[in-house]
DNA sequence: CGACTAAGAAGATCTTAGCTA
DNA sequence: TAGCTAAGATCTTCTTAGTCG
C-alpha cells in the first residue's frame, strides 16, 4: 500500500476514534470553517496530502503520536503505547526495550 | 523542531552515512541524473519537502525504516533494530515488547 | 567533482461552488 | 448536518542555469 494511501486512512480511523466530523476536525487543526470539512475530506481520501506542518497538528488534536500514522499495522499498538509513558520513565524503558530486541528472543 | 527540519537533518544523517553524494543518492531512488544532485540538496536544506513516494524511496536506499526518519531522537536506535529482525521473529516480539511496556518499569 | 542557490516552468494543493443522503 | 466531488486559483516543488571551493 503507498504511504499517502496509508495515512489517508489512518488519518480516517482516528477521527472516528474521537468521534469528530470532518469539520469539527478540521477546525481543531486551525483551517478555517468555511474549507475545513473539504480539505480533511481530501485529505481522507487520499485525493491530497497533507503538508508536514498538518500532520503534526491531526496527530496532536487527535491524541496519537506521529510515527503511528505511518508505522506498519502490527506496530501502531506499541508506538501509541510508548507515547503514553512519562518522560520520567520513558529513558529506563527505551532501554529495557532495546535489551530486550537485542537478546533476541 | 519542525518536522520537516526533522526529516532534512535525518536525510543528511544517513545518507553520509551511507557514504553517497548528493547526485548518487538521486539517481539511486530513481531522480534523473541531471536534477539529481539539486533535488536531494534541496530536501536535505529543508528548501523543499520530499513527497510521500520519494520518502519511501530514500527509506529503502539508505536502509532505514520509514519511522526513523520522523521518530524523536531517543527513538531512533529502537525502530532501526526493529526493522531488522526477521518477519518470522517479528510478531512474538513485538509481543514482548508490549507487555514489557505494559507492565510498567 | 561535490555542494549549493535563484528564478521561471511545471505540478501540487486549496478554495469555491456545488451535489447527495 | 455530514460526507463528498469537480475545477479554477493559488502555492508548492522541479528544472534549468549558473556560482563557489
Amino acid at each position: 500500500m503507498k504511504l499517502e494511501t496509508k495515512i489517508a486512512n489512518r488519518l480516517k480511523e482516528a477521527r472516528l476514534e474521537a468521534g469528530l466530523s470532518l469539520e469539527a476536525l478540521g477546525v481543531a487543526v486551525g483551517i478555517e470553517e468555511a474549507t475545513a470539512k473539504v480539505r480533511i475530506h481530501q485529505y481522507e481520501a487520499g485525493k491530497h496530502a497533507p503538508p508536514f506542518s498538518m500532520i503534526e497538528r491531526l496527530a496532536e488534536v487527535l491524541g496519537k503520536p506521529l510515527v503511528w500514522f505511518i508505522c506498519s499495522e502490527d506496530e501502531k499498538s506499541l508506538y501509541l503505547n510508548l507515547s503514553k509513558v512519562s518522560a520520567k520513565d520513558r529513558p529506563q524503558l527505551l532501554d529495557e526495550l532495546e535489551a530486550l530486541l537485542k537478546s533476541g528472543l
